[in-house]
DNA sequence: CTGAAAGCGCTTACAG
DNA sequence: CTGAAAGCGCTTACAG
């Protein structure tokens, strides 16, 4: 900058507020200073600003698996929420590996590597004091999941229960009667907002919990074909569980939907590839993902502003995997 | 630092090097130090040290899409080898949306956000003028795919030749003598020297690309049959394409392995799922990812020495999908 | 509309 | 083994 303001003749104020436009220049100078720059290829090094402003642009993405298709994602959306806003996104990958590790993404914060955090976990946090006492210091917006014991913390959520719903009456309306839920982790509040939504559909639907991978679909399924029970329908906490179940209902020669209908929750990309056609409840997560970027930045720009928590609606998608129940 | 300087009684000077251990500090006067240091949650600001090392000890991971599962993992293995030497891993998804795009990568490298960039792009750069003076700059190095217009810039690939070789061996062993090549994009290297590994093996094979994803497995192979084309096994440019290849020929009753043999590429996690069992090359994209930000890291820190590229094995992973040729 | 100067929080020769 | 001081590249009151 001290060259570029050498050149061009003028202080390095005015080179700093031409590029800023946070005072009038005089136009001609403003002109000549731009082309001098664009001939030397100058662009401004952000470590200086960072110094002086105390923020460098960067916020952090907090997830349990960046290399989850779910998680990824959220990512996506994040990093061109980012973008758009000129902030870079720097990832932390396996938050839920231990106490170790989320003292390291509460350590980006506490350095100033990052400027805010997004934080999705699919498990409570170890310390909620010193997560507590972070977020007081740098912003910090929950996405996916809210946890109920961090208090007021802002948060962006898909809609669960209308999820839930959504899928009870899909299958109320075909004629189930008997549904088996096959539902996330116990303890997330995804899990119990979208079994309680399904529930006011279906009040007695049995609940098991699995941990969202096919194998856990899949062995639940082995569970309940071992101990008789009696059911026409499964909603699934997402749509890799509802293929595990599928999976496994087929190696019985039990038929979906013919005899047993199955509901995923996301629809991920290979959903409609899953035979007959997953019907599904769609969340938008990379939606999710850019507001939950668009907020911490907001938070980071505005610390005075409080910002509020969002709900992303959902929607089901039909498919072939959910039909009338059998007349038998 | 300055607040801890005082508190100790000491100048910053000491402060620093007991935090960095650059020079000798006296037992006790930096057991002193820490122990304020703990007491006072102090953590250096990544500014400072910035502004004046140069280095903000992060990197950038350029690729086309961070949703795809493909470039997840890489992102994950990158994620993890940049934390275990201490760095940040800035995403910077899309990076083949155009110029645009690929221009803001390069400026934060300019803008020294980042310190080095992974480049993993599935086609060529829009300019490799610009690449070339960046990268002399300023670390680079390649993933997943080497750019032959680029000369000389390090990278870090799969074996792709022995991987073509693998399943071309593979299915001859099997009494396999007419196969397809559903390939990748024409132009990726990866894609050249695959189906030169394949070739090898099976010379004759007809070659037909696809963009890597299900449905262009799917519509080539119907593509295939609306011609009358006569084959008994096909290998394809990734699983995704082998799934659409497996899934338009259960639509046309053709059997997997019975009448057709199909080979992927890469051993994605849901491999095993695809019915009968997906027979694939496996590469490891997460130690890809892990290898770059190491290399990357490498040359940051150590801007002489040269880095050099480096090959990863790749292995033959036999489910169901690939089996003896039938007799008729 | 413009400039001189302070200062953000570190690191690191230089001097002792 | 330790300290005073310069300086990294910006931004921004303050003064004109």
């Amino acid at each position: 900058m001290q060259q570029i303001a050498q050149a061009a003749g003028v202080s390095v104020t005015t080179v700093s507020h031409t590029l800023s436009g946070k005072r009038p220049v005089n136009a001609e100078t403003a002109d000549r200073i731009r082309r001098i720059i664009a001939d030397l290829g100058y662009v401004p090094d952000v470590a200086g600003q960072r110094l002086k402003t105390g923020r460098g642009r960067i916020i952090g993405l907090a997830v349990p698996d960046i290399s989850h298709s779910y998680f990824a994602r959220m990512a996506r959306g994040a990093a061109e929420g980012a973008e758009a806003l000129d902030y870079g996104l720097i990832i932390c990958s396996s938050v839920n590996a231990g106490p170790r590790t989320e003292k390291r993404y509460f350590n980006m914060l506490r350095t100033r590597l990052i400027d805010g955090l997004i934080y999705s976990a699919n498990r409570e946090v170890t310390d909620g004091d010193e997560f507590s006492r972070v977020a007081s210091a740098r912003p910090i917006v929950l996405a996916d999941e809210s946890l109920p014991s961090i208090d007021h913390l802002p948060s962006v959520v898909s809609d669960n229960e209308t999820g839930g719903r959504l899928a009870g009456e899909h299958l109320a309306a075909l004629g189930h009667r008997r549904a088996i839920i096959l539902a996330g982790p116990a303890g997330l509040q995804s899990t119990t907002d979208r079994v309680r939504g399904f529930r006011t559909v279906m009040p007695n639907s049995l609940v098991l919990h699995g941990d969202f991978e096919t194998t856990s679909g899949y062995s639940l399924v082995s569970d309940l074909l071992a101990n008789g029970a009696d059911f026409t329908a499964i909603f699934c906490g997402n749509d890799y569980m509802a293929w595990g179940a599928i999976l496994r209902l087929a190696e019985e020669g039990i038929r979906v939907p013919a005899d047993v209908s199955v509901i995923g929750f996301d629809d991920i990309d290979i959903a409609p590839l899953i035979a007959p056609g997953l019907t599904t409840v769609r969340q938008d997560t990379t939606q999710m993902g850019r507001r939950a970027a668009e907020l911490v930045i907001r938070a980071i720009e505005h610390r005075d502003e409080p910002i509020e928590s969002q709900v992303l609606p959902v929607e089901l998608v039909v498919r072939g995997s959910a039909g009338a129940v059998s007349a038998s």
